[in-house]
DNA sequence: CTCCCAGAATGGTCCTACCAAATTATGTGT
DNA sequence: ACACATAATTTGGTAGGACCATTCTGGGAG
């Protein structure tokens, strides 16, 4: 019995540079594709061995923080959308071919996603991210009065990616990222549904007002009740739409059967 | 009679250690927890320098193949392998699995997705939907019992995932089923860190047994209580535990900076 | 048979050196 | 002045040697 010692990830000197390694990339504020120090002037500031230093860097690079190739190793991307695409899309691609509902489902997961990071934005977005959400939410006006429908539903997405990459959670803006991807060519003919309903625009303009205010403020919960508010919002317009729609399409279908008699 | 470059993602002399090491081992017939030929006789046979050698076996252990420590490194156990054996090749894998806060991370997002799961499972769960909840549930108390934190990983994951198949909702599963194939390599490794707090089990299953209890009942908003308190409770517990571990590690890095001097 | 200890073996780290490829600097021609 | 080919330098990749702390192993003492 060791309670002292805990299963060690890292025990040796090359953990020890692994960390250094990301702490020296985060004083420097090595951006994406910037290059690293080479592995000797590495080795010698960082007091280790070129052997060491290679291992860490190794390590490194398996988790995905550098890319390391011939003339010089470079930073990589942070946890990209890589895997979420491949591994949310494929399996749920099926179910975008013709499926009715889905879009109710999905309406459901985006409840719980941007309720969380509408949440967290409220708390962790820094003045840059709000501006990013703020041009997301004028840019989505101007989508609007062009009539430009397309266009507009991009914008719509931006918007609430910009919430998520408030929220500083990379797996949460992947997650919305695969999933804003994976609905981009049906989102404009919600638009259109929603639009049928008098004053939609104003009313989801109104809640995503609401929403940026509440994340200006850092008032978490009202961030996360002013996006419930708006994804029910859209669901339940979406589904009297979708009744609507439906009820149409049986009196059509009733219409042309007893006119064919 | 260079062999002109092979299709291998690994083009350079590790990798082709990696595969020989791999084909040794499968030729002997090396069974979990033998010893593999010590790092000078291999890279003597293999014709490599002994630091090709072991970048190649670090590669393996990364991957799982083996388990390198002090005295003899020992084959590691293909346990893991009969499910993650596609994500085991997955780059991404240990990319997940060595990355801090990257657990944090997908805990909001299960947050959000398994309070949205809870809430409709309660309104929406038929009684087949139940009864493999129940089943998943008392599973996961058998797997405790025996001691098996691979198995009580899976169960852990399975219980979960049949909560979101009784939401009826095929968006939330495969969302979260992705989340959970990608997470399961490391998901023993939580609960390893969960069981380090004393009483951890009894909470856990006591969380489950509201959550089960409140599915059951129809009660949707207890449901959503009840996952967020648990998955609120994991993050909790497992952030504790990674700023006492970080801790530990900083005086550790700080002590054998200064015993360079 | 058990227990303990010295020596052998092993992984961990450091060092120097060389090579091929990539990068950067330099020169050259238009 | 600009574009392009060429040389010089840098960089990662590999090799081989050496030493240390820990671990394993085998034989002797009790």
């Amino acid at each position: 019995m060791t309670p002292t010692r805990i299963s060690t990830p890292t025990p040796g000197v090359a953990g020890r540079l692994e960390q250094a390694i990301e702490t020296l990339i985060e004083e420097r504020g090595l951006a994406v594709g910037d290059r690293l120090p080479s592995e000797r002037a590495l080795s010698e500031m960082l007091g280790a061995s070129r052997n060491s230093l290679r291992e860490a860097l190794m390590r490194l690079a398996t988790r995905g923080r550098v890319t390391i190739r011939k003339g010089g190793t470079v930073i990589a991307e942070p946890a990209e959308n890589r895997w979420t695409h491949k591994t949310i899309n494929d399996p749920l691609a099926p179910f975008v071919a013709g499926n009715p509902g889905f879009g109710q489902d999905v309406l459901e997961v985006r409840l719980g996603l941007e309720g969380q990071a509408a949440y967290h934005a409220a708390l962790r977005a820094e003045p840059r991210d709000i501006e990013a959400i703020r041009r997301c939410f004028d840019d989505l006006a101007d989508c609007h009065e062009k009539g430009d429908a397309a266009a507009e539903a991009h914008a719509d997405a931006a918007f609430h990616l910009a919430i998520a990459d408030a929220s500083h959670n990379a797996v949460l803006r992947s997650v919305m990222s695969s999933m804003f991807g994976l609905l981009q060519s049906s989102i404009s003919q919600s638009l259109d549904k929603l639009y049928m309903v008098p004053r939609t625009f104003e009313r989801l303009s109104q809640q995503h007002q609401a929403l940026v205010d509440a994340i200006t403020a850092g008032d978490a919960l009202a961030a996360r009740l002013a996006s419930d508010t708006h994804i029910e919002f859209v669901a339940e317009t979406i589904r009297i739409i979708d009744e609507e729609r439906a009820r149409r399409a049986r009196a059509e279908t009733l219409r042309t059967t007893l006119s064919r008699t």
